[in-house]
RNA sequence: GGUCCCAUCGUCUAGAGGCCUAGGACAUCACCCUCUCAAGGUGGAGGCACGGGUUCGAAUCCCGUUGGGACUACCA
């Protein structure tokens, strides 16, 4: 159970079951793994967990490298990435976890076992009747070769089943400190089952030893698993890796994250308008932080701080809230290319057609507007669409403008040269002027009339962009 | 039931015995700025779960209680 030695380059893993889209707190999991193996100079392992092979589709297995890709957790080894190690698909790996399991019994450290689901069921109740931990009793680690075939003979199926060692268990976890298990309350586990799949506990043993993994990070639901993880591994001769379990992201009703609590998957935060850079950033300060004070983390800086002995032990609700907050902050970072770029899927999406050259001129006055990519459409709908019937609000402020107003905005207007926002402010000014009026009651009609809605970027910067002849056009027709 | 993990503002956290009349961030409230909406600025309210110890001194150490969570599978 000691940690691997000194010195060796850092090898970190994560292994997502490819279930579609990746949910963010494992995700949480992979960043933590994936900057502890940077920040280390070491490498980053990406293993499918598909054992379970009914339920695994290529699409889903695509998704989760999607999701990793989108995140820029790039890894070193894995799918598509190769490596000295591989395959990297437990489905691909089942004859070595046979071959293991049978050196394990070869080795006197497994076992076959008859015992029916009845029987198992009978004696845990037994043992919880008398007060005793549950879990399996040894039955079967003494059969003789008479009694074995006798099962044989009686059509008995049998899964390998592993000798836990007898004897206290200490891990020094990363995260959780030192924790300790008592002699009786570890007790022997399936290795295989009776259909000859590999079960979990071997599968994971076997690829962490063979991949030759130093660091072990994953949710503190798997915690009760290490020293089993750590058996398995010594007990096929290799050396366990340190574990740094972290505790389990919660929802707001702080019982763990779900899809109950609606969507949490990164597919579902890239579709409602988030950035990688955002989700990176959040994620990061889920149940960790550099020194308290500082919210703001390019990933470089991320991978200078991040030290998983500062991960808090503690679980962590998940807070939409602060990274929407998060989430304008990086949009706000960004060059008027690179948002444009970004905004262009939600655009479309939602039937708007995109002059990118316009789009690109228009971000400096949305992009502190946009708390998510999601509001580019009703933003910008005004620019990319002759379509501007006005809301219900629009309607109002246009009722209540002055007689003729908007017939008098557009005659002022036509003389407007050059046409920029600054001179398009002059003459709105000028006309407010005389007709005495404030410059909420001189804008908001105009808004309404050529935007369609009561709310929109900033006036003069919106007509340059919509160009003299559409402002006329609609303030005409308002 | 048993074992294990966890417990600082609503939320994420700083805090590793005196620097804490507990700091920062999100959210919230007020004000400022302002052509709408945002963004930005300033300020306010808001917390050490409870009870015992240990100590000159505890958010920090120990024990207990309470409350969450995980595990206890031929799930992972």
């Amino acid at each position: 159970m000691m940690a691997a030695e000194a010195g060796a380059p850092v090898r970190c893993r994560f292994a997502p079951a490819p279930s579609g889209s990746l949910h963010v707190g494992n995700v949480r999991s992979a960043l933590f793994s994936w900057l502890w193996a940077r920040r280390n100079g070491g490498a980053f392992v990406l293993r499918v967990e598909d054992t379970d092979a009914s339920r695994v589709t290529q699409e889903a297995f695509q998704g989760v490298l999607a999701d990793l890709r989108w995140l820029g957790l790039d890894w070193d080894e894995g799918p598509e990435a190769g490596g000295p190690h591989g395959p990297y698909r437990q489905s691909e790996r089942l004859d070595i976890y046979a071959a293991k399991a049978a050196e394990l019994i070869g080795s006197g450290q497994a076992y076959r076992c008859y015992c029916t689901a009845e029987e198992l069921e009978e004696r845990n109740s037994a043992q919880m009747a008398r007060g005793e931990a549950p879990g399996y009793d040894g039955r079967c680690r003494t059969l003789t070769d008479a009694e074995r075939s006798a099962f044989e003979s009686a059509d008995r199926t049998h899964v390998i089943r592993f000798h836990m060692p007898e004897h206290e268990w200490v891990l020094q976890d990363l995260v959780k400190g030192e924790v300790r298990w008592a002699p009786d309350q570890l007790k022997d586990f399936v290795l295989v089952r009776s259909d000859g799949s590999p079960v979990f506990l071997l599968a994971v043993a076997v690829d962490d030893m063979l991949m030759e993994i130093t660091h072990v990070v994953r949710g503190d639901d798997l915690l009760t698993a290490a020293p089993r993880n750590i058996a398995v591994i010594e007990a096929l001769g290799g050396t366990a890796p340190t574990y740094a379990h972290v505790p389990q992201v919660l929802g707001p009703d702080r019982k763990p994250l779900s899809k109950r609590h609606g969507s949490t998957s990164v597919e579902a935060f890239r579709e409602q308008g988030y950035l990688p850079e955002a989700l990176i950033n959040y994620l990061a300060l889920l149940g960790w932080s550099a020194d308290g004070e500082t919210t703001f983390f390019s990933r470089d800086e991320l991978i200078e701080k991040f030290d998983l002995a500062r991960v808090s032990s503690n679980p962590a609700a998940f807070d939409t809230d602060k990274l929407t907050f998060m989430n304008n902050h990086y949009i706000q970072q960004l060059d008027p290319d690179d948002l444009a770029a970004r905004c262009v899927h939600f655009l479309t999406a939602s039937g708007l057609s995109v002059d990118p050259t316009l789009l690109t001129r228009a971000m400096p006055m949305v992009r502190e507007r946009m708390k998510t990519l999601t509001e580019a459409p009703e933003l910008l709908r005004f620019l990319f669409t002759d379509d501007i019937a006005p809301n219900d609000k629009a309607a109002g402020l246009i009722a209540k403008a002055p007689e003729g107003y908007l017939r008098r905005v557009a005659d002022a207007l036509v003389p407007v040269e050059p046409w920029s926002a600054e001179s398009i402010q002059g003459a709105l000014d000028a006309l407010a002027e005389e007709e005495g009026l404030n410059r909420t009651k001189a804008f908001q009609p105009v808004r309404a009339a050529v935007t369609g809605s009561n709310v929109s970027p900033p006036l003069p910067e919106s007509l340059e962009l919509l160009g003299k002849e559409r402002t006329l056009v609609r303030l005409r027709a308002a």
